[in-house]
RNA sequence: GAAGGACUGGUC
């Protein structure tokens, strides 16, 4: 990296708020916020203001890593630099939140930005319900489903993917999959949707109407993918069908799917269990001729 | 119709 840094200097290149606000955000999905708060007084030195970008990547960053104190802080030296934080800048705190697990904390944010007169969209009620979901509390994801659709934000895939998840979480996939036959005339399920019911049946043990879903959804709408069929050879290892899943696994390539680590990593573990050596290693070493697709 | 920040599914 301080190779770039002085090869750029030698070419004359001036790093600009978008160079520096790359950077930000490389530090801040790695996890090293300090790091990121360093760029930005860099930045600061060299005359270049940090904008709303800068100031909404760490903030979010900072919620996700629990440094709430040092978010407000950041937050109110925005404000005194006269940048407004929008709907993202917002969004994202929530989402830190969430990750955090402080979905309290999470919805006070949501309500303070409707204070201010920031008007919350699809994604910004995607990420809270998500997040709430995901804490377990489908009941109040729910009410925030219910304030999307009064405020005259309509659900889009995300936010039914959202909901389908939460609900196979519980374990309720025969709620979700009556929530899937009512969607068509909102929305058009992707294979997101179906991944998600097809991990919620086999959760339940219907790998069979889980297999059917998948079959009819690809037929129909060519709504699969290699999430989906991961889902289904893994819930059909883990059930000892051996059989099933290796017939699972040649349609995959037939349909010219391409396999990733996940992938692999899902069939090397299935079969190893199930003392499929063999079999294990005859794909193992198709992994090694053509390697994993990258993640 | 390109752009540096926010949302959903797969193994461990």
């Amino acid at each position: 990296a301080m190779g770039l840094w002085e090869e750029m200097n030698m070419k004359g290149l001036e790093p600009d708020v978008f160079f520096y606000n790359t950077l930000i955000s490389c530090f801040c999905t790695k996890g090293n916020v300090d790091r990121a708060k360093e760029i930005m007084s860099e930045m600061l030195s060299k005359k270049i203001s940090p904008d709303r970008v800068a100031y909404s990547c760490l903030l979010r960053a900072l919620c996700q890593k629990g440094k709430l104190k040092e978010a407000k802080q950041l937050f109110n030296e925005m404000i005194r630099n006269r940048i407004q934080p929008d709907v993202v800048t917002f969004t994202g705190m929530i989402g830190g939140l969430c990750q955090l697990g402080r979905t309290k904390k999470a919805v006070e944010l949501f309500n303070f930005m409707v204070e201010k007169r920031q008007d919350p969209n699809s994604t910004t009620y995607n990420v809270l319900i998500d997040g709430l979901c995901k804490a377990g509390l489908f009941n109040d994801a729910f009410k925030i489903l219910e304030m999307m659709v009064e405020k005259g934000k309509n659900p889009n895939i995300v936010t039914y993917n959202t909901v389908l998840s939460g609900l196979c979480d519980l374990g309720k996939v025969d709620i979700a999959m009556k929530v899937f036959d009512s969607m068509f005339n909102n929305v058009k399920p992707d294979s997101w949707t179906v991944s998600t019911l097809v991990k919620g049946l086999c959760k339940e043990g219907h790998l069979d109407k889980a297999e059917k879903l998948n079959r009819v959804m690809t037929e129909q709408n060519k709504t699969t993918d290699n999430a989906t069929y991961t889902v289904l050879i893994g819930a059909y290892l883990k059930a000892r069908n051996v059989r099933k899943a290796v017939n699972l696994w040649k349609e995959f390539i037939q349909l010219g799917l391409v396999p990733d680590s996940t992938t692999y990593s899902t069939l090397m573990n299935g079969l190893c269990r199930c003392n499929c050596m063999n079999i294990a290693k005859g794909i193992f070493n198709k992994m090694r001729i053509s390697g994993p697709s990258p993640t």
